[in-house]
DNA sequence: CTACATTTGTGACACTTTTCACAAACGTCA
DNA sequence: TGACGTTTGTGAAAAGTGTCACAAATGTAG
C-alpha cells in the first residue's frame, strides 16, 4: 500500500465515489462494468484502481455498494472533517466559501482572511474577516489544515508562505502561478484561464485539421 | 503537425505563456532552461513541447521572447477573441463572469442564461439574464462558441445538450458529472470537490506512511 | 455435489509520456 | 577565419499508464 498512486487514479476514485452516491439500494452490489459505464473509463481500469488498496470485491458478484463507498471515503481521507481557511475574500473566494458541495463533503470553512483593510473586521457568511497576519495564531487555535488560496497572483506566494508557516499542510491554489513551498506541503492548482485555453486549443486544432 | 498533442503538453504551453508575461525586456531571449525553472518542469520537456509545433528557437541563444509569446498565443488559439456565454448565474458563475483574467485573455462574456424566473430579465454586469430556451437563437446571433456551464449537477446535462444544439463547440463544465455530448464537442471539467479530495488523499497518505 | 454463468484480481503486453544524451547550429572573440 | 562555449532539436531509452486476457473465486440451479 506504500506504492505511489497516480493523480489520475485518485481523480477516478473520487469520481467512483460520486457515482455511488446516486445508488440507493441498501445492501446492493455494483460491478466494475457498471461503475465504468458511469465514469468515462473501463471495467479493467476500475478494478486496477481499487486493487491498489486491497481486494474488496466478491468474484462473481461485484462490490458491495455500502462498503465500497465507505472504503473510498477512507482512502480519500474524507471519513472525517477537514478544517479549511479561505484566504482571499474576493468574488471567487466567497463563491467557494458558500459552495454547498464543500461543506457537504466534510470541508468546513472556519476562517476567512483578506488583506484589504476595508474587508477586515466585516462579517461574511457568519465569519469575521481577519488580517492574514493572524493566520499563524488562528491556524493553531482553529485546527486549520487546508487553505483555499484565492488571491491575485501577486499576493499568492506571500500568502502561501504565511500559510505554510502557520502549519497548514495543503493548499488549493487558484492563483495562476506555481507556488514555491516545501515538498511536504501538498498543492492542487486550479487554473481557470488554463482550462479555457485548453478548450481554445482544442477548437483551433479542429479548424486547422479541417 | 497533425500528431496528437497531449493534454499535459497543452497545459504546459499555457504555463509557458504565463511565465513569459513577466518578461518585459523587448527583444530579449529566453532559454529552455530558464523557462523550465519558472514552470515545474525540465528543459528537455520545454524543448520537446515546443518542437511539436516547429522549431522556433535559435541554437546557442534560446527563444526570442516576443516571437515565442505570439507563437504560443497562435498555437493555443488565443490570438483572437472568443465569445463566451455563461450558463448558470449562481455564485460561482457570476464570480467567473467578472473574473478579469478571462477578459484579459480574450474570453469575452456576451450573454448570461439562467433558468431561475426571478433572475431572468434582471441585469447582471451589464447583461440581461435570459431564459436558457433562448440559447439557440442567441448563440447564432451573438457568435457564441464557448459556454461556461455553472449550474447544479441535475441541470447540467440538459443545459449542455441545449448548448450543443445551439452550435456551441466547447464547454467549460463546473458540474460534477461527465457530460454526454457528441465527440466533436470539447469539454473541460473543473471539479472543485475532486481537487479538495485529491488534497485530502495526499495528506492522509502522508499520515499513513508515517 | 457438479456444472455453469459471473465477475474479480492480476500478470503480461501495448501504448504514452518523460528523460537522456548528443550532433548540429549559432554567436562571439581573437 | 577558426576555435569555443552555448543551446536547440530529436532519436533512443526509460518510466509510467492503460488494456487485455484469463485463472481463481463466488453464487446458483439442478
Amino acid at each position: 500500500m506504500t506504492k505511489k498512486i497516480s493523480a489520475s487514479t485518485v481523480r477516478r476514485l473520487s469520481h467512483y465515489l460520486r457515482s455511488l452516491e446516486g445508488f440507493e439500494e441498501p445492501g446492493g452490489t455494483v460491478s466494475s462494468e457498471e461503475l465504468a459505464a458511469r465514469g468515462q473509463t473501463t471495467a479493467a481500469q476500475v478494478r486496477k484502481d481499487l486493487s491498489h488498496f486491497g481486494s474488496f470485491g466478491k468474484r462473481g458478484l461485484g462490490y458491495q455498494v455500502d462498503e465500497l463507498r465507505s472504503r473510498l471515503r477512507r482512502i480519500l481521507g474524507i471519513d472525517r472533517t477537514w478544517r479549511v481557511a479561505l484566504v482571499g475574500a474576493g468574488r471567487i473566494g466567497l463563491a467557494l466559501f458558500e459552495y454547498p458541495a464543500f461543506r457537504a463533503r466534510g470541508f468546513e470553512c472556519v476562517a476567512i482572511f483578506d488583506s484589504d483593510p476595508d474587508k477586515i473586521g466585516t462579517e461574511l457568511g457568519g465569519l469575521v474577516v481577519r488580517d492574514p497576519t493572524e493566520l499563524e495564531d488562528a491556524a493553531g487555535e482553529l485546527g486549520i489544515e487546508l487553505v483555499i488560496l484565492a488571491v491575485p497572483a501577486e499576493a499568492a506566494q506571500e500568502m502561501a508562505s504565511r500559510a505554510v508557516d502557520a502549519g497548514v499542510r495543503g493548499i488549493l491554489n487558484f492563483a495562476p502561478i506555481r507556488l514555491n513551498v516545501p515538498p511536504r506541503i501538498s498543492v492542487e492548482d486550479v487554473n481557470l484561464v488554463m482550462e479555457l485555453e485548453a478548450l481554445s486549443f482544442a477548437l483551433s486544432q479542429e479548424q486547422r485539421e479541417g
